[in-house]
DNA sequence: GTCTATACGACGATAGAC
DNA sequence: GTCTATCGTCGTATAGAC
């Protein structure tokens, strides 16, 4: 009869999550994952045969779904206007990044030497947070390919901010690119370099 | 008679300066400094008695030197417009971070554990780019307090480009927050996120 | 499934010769 | 000022008992 393991699958994801996040791939050493998930080396071993690269990976993944679960998906309230759902996501996106004081994979996975899958794995889940934002942005109205730049730019702001925070501690940035959200993806612009590209 | 140094101390801390803002605090092995400047470990602690934590202090000084000198320099340009100064700027912007496919110390050295000297630094460094942007700003008849929200937004939203081309090796959104950066300091704005603060 | 014990390399840093 | 040789520590990963 097998033995039920001392952490819930879920559990340790989590636990893994919340390191990487924070720590990086490089600062989440061994030693700290054993601290966090109260596992032995070898019972992480046990669950994760592939090391290291195969728990970031499975992060990757886990954060990626945790994302557009209690992040993204307002975006298919189809029974509410865009910006209200645009607002329901900024929310989310606060406490998500914890007011702006919470890292992002995408920035800490991508300074660091890491797997192909890896890497690869960021890169969808950057292109799926684009992808939900144009969607949006196109539902009002806006030209497809517009769409996507303002996506993409509406998402590097709110990064640029999560940088900002973390180098001088100063969240109000993220704090206007949440609450410029919906102005952002649907409204009118002055800025004309889009048009021009 | 002292013995010249095989590598100079301009060429040296350059040398180090691409490799931590490309690899990162971690990243940047003894082994591989000595492989980029050429030079044994021991000839390096002869140089940076304070080891690695030294290097990474001097390296966010010299960058922050550099950056005003090819990057920031064209703001004091009194003779020039402000629009104009930041096209100039803007396009060093672009050649400093190799169209957008170089990192940025503001993103790589935030993620690692290094010391409280080093990451004072990089908080000084972001200061003066947010105060030079901000004083274009208000040259151009913004606001002192919405003039310092314009320059962290658009230094944001530049620093968020950045970790964009990194994870997805689009470097589009980099080019618009180059090309938008006059008018995002300057122009007029749809964003009433701002004056509500 | 989890543990203790350990292998083995890479890390930052140092000693001492030249 | 630079080198070779080496230290101790911590990294990832594994072996084998329970």
């Amino acid at each position: 009869m097998p033995r039920p393991p001392l952490v819930s699958d879920e559990e340790l994801i989590d636990r893994l999550s919340t390191l990487f996040r924070n720590a990086g791939y490089e600062g989440a050493s061994m030693a700290r994952v054993a601290e966090v998930t109260g596992l032995g080396k070898s019972s992480l071993y046990h669950r994760f045969p592939g090391g290291k690269q195969q728990m970031a990976e499975e992060v990757t993944r886990h954060l990626q779904r945790t994302f557009a679960d209690r992040v993204l998906s307002p975006a298919t309230r189809l029974d509410l206007s865009v910006t209200v759902r645009l607002r329901r996501i900024a929310a989310n996106l606060r406490s998500f990044y914890g007011a702006g004081m919470c890292a992002c994979l995408l920035e800490t996975l991508t300074v660091e030497t890491i797997s192909t899958r890896t890497s690869e794995g960021i890169a969808r889940a950057a292109g799926a947070w684009t992808d939900t934002f144009a969607a949006l942005s196109r539902e009002a109205g806006i030209a497809p390919r517009e769409a996507i730049a303002r996506a993409q730019d509406a998402i590097a702001r709110i990064e640029g901010a999560l940088v900002l925070a973390r180098a001088t501690g100063d969240t109000r940035a993220f704090e206007r690119a949440l609450r410029s959200l919906p102005v952002a993806l649907t409204g009118a612009t002055t800025d004309d370099t889009r048009s021009k590209q």
